[in-house]
DNA sequence: CATTTCACCTGGTGGC
DNA sequence: TGCCACCAGGTGAAAT
């Protein structure tokens, strides 16, 4: 399931492989509709448009797009002003630039044609993902309401816990204070820095939470160095594997030794979740 | 407001 | 072999 590692590695792939080249034809699937925007309207919005840059902001995919070729300048085109196609993977999203003759995957929602003979698709099984689109010159840009993991500082990271009774497994999920850390990274992260997943955000100690926080921005860096974690069916915007889920301690590990000190993983539900921990290493 | 639960989806899996 | 209940989990709406 792609995370923030995942959304980071595909963005950073579309971005080389498209930028600068020009949306020329736009084709979305009429029946299921996987839209924030009604299907329509983005494909009429989008075509025309030259994709200028593409990002990850939290665990989504912006695409940052310049105005339309030949859009008459004047406030009543809406298409003379920047705008920004953001995609959310949801569970089994994919982000693919193929060549336009390349077979065309089972799901696939859309399918933009773009100058220089290239496609961008976006495929998803499960249509847990999401297309938007946002027209700058009616509304501010795209910016996911959680804090940015990679960026954050020590006393912004324990001011977002701080009196709070839920589970730190829970909160460290909730996009709206963190946002990109999935269930992959919350598990693997509370490992690392010797919590368990359950225990309330309360009861965490300052030091417990700083570690948290460097446990969380290493594990995250080191899984955009590995181009993430394939547990499922993940794949990079050119359809390669990630190989973090090598370096995984407890994600997926249920029943196997700890890597550190041999005690078997457990698995338990936190907030709905499969939760893996170690209950030797993690207090 | 804070927190929890559930529906949304399909592919893969295990039991019978 | 086939059928089916069940699970996976990101998100947002509904419930508590």
């Amino acid at each position: 399931m792609p995370e923030l590692p995942e959304v980071e590695t595909i963005a950073r792939g579309v971005h080389e492989r498209v930028r600068g080249r020009r949306i020329v034809q736009v084709w979305f699937a009429s029946h299921p509709q996987p839209f924030k925007t009604p299907a329509a309207h983005q494909a009429r919005q989008l075509e025309g448009r030259p994709i200028v840059a593409v990002h990850r902001t939290g665990k989504h995919i912006v695409c940052e797009l310049g105005a339309a070729l030949g859009a008459p300048s004047g406030k009543q085109s809406g298409k003379n002003a920047g705008a920004q196609w953001i995609v959310h993977l949801g569970m089994t999203g994919r982000l693919l630039v193929t060549t336009p003759d390349a077979p065309v995957a089972p799901h696939t929602h859309a399918r933009l044609g773009l100058s220089g003979g290239l496609e961008l698709r976006f495929v998803d099984p499960r249509r847990f993902g999401r297309l938007d689109f946002r027209d700058l010159g009616r509304k501010a840009g795209f910016s996911a309401p959680g804090a940015e993991p990679l960026a954050i500082g020590s006393a912004e990271f324990a001011a977002l816990f701080h009196g709070r009774r839920l589970s730190i497994k829970a909160a460290l999920l909730n996009q709206s204070l963190l946002a990109g850390v999935g269930n992959i990274y919350a598990d693997e992260s509370l490992f690392r820095a010797g919590i368990r997943p359950h225990k309330s955000c309360g009861r965490l100690t300052r030091a417990e939470l700083e570690r948290l926080r460097v446990a969380l921005n290493e594990v995250l860096q080191a899984a955009i160095r590995l181009g993430g974690s394939s547990v499922s069916d993940y794949v990079d915007a050119e359809g390669m594997r990630g190989f973090f889920q090598l370096e995984h301690c407890v994600y997926q590990r249920t029943g196997l030794p700890c890597r550190v000190c041999q005690t078997l993983v457990r698995r338990i539900v936190v907030t709905g979740r499969g939760t893996h921990y170690c209950p030797k290493c993690q207090r």
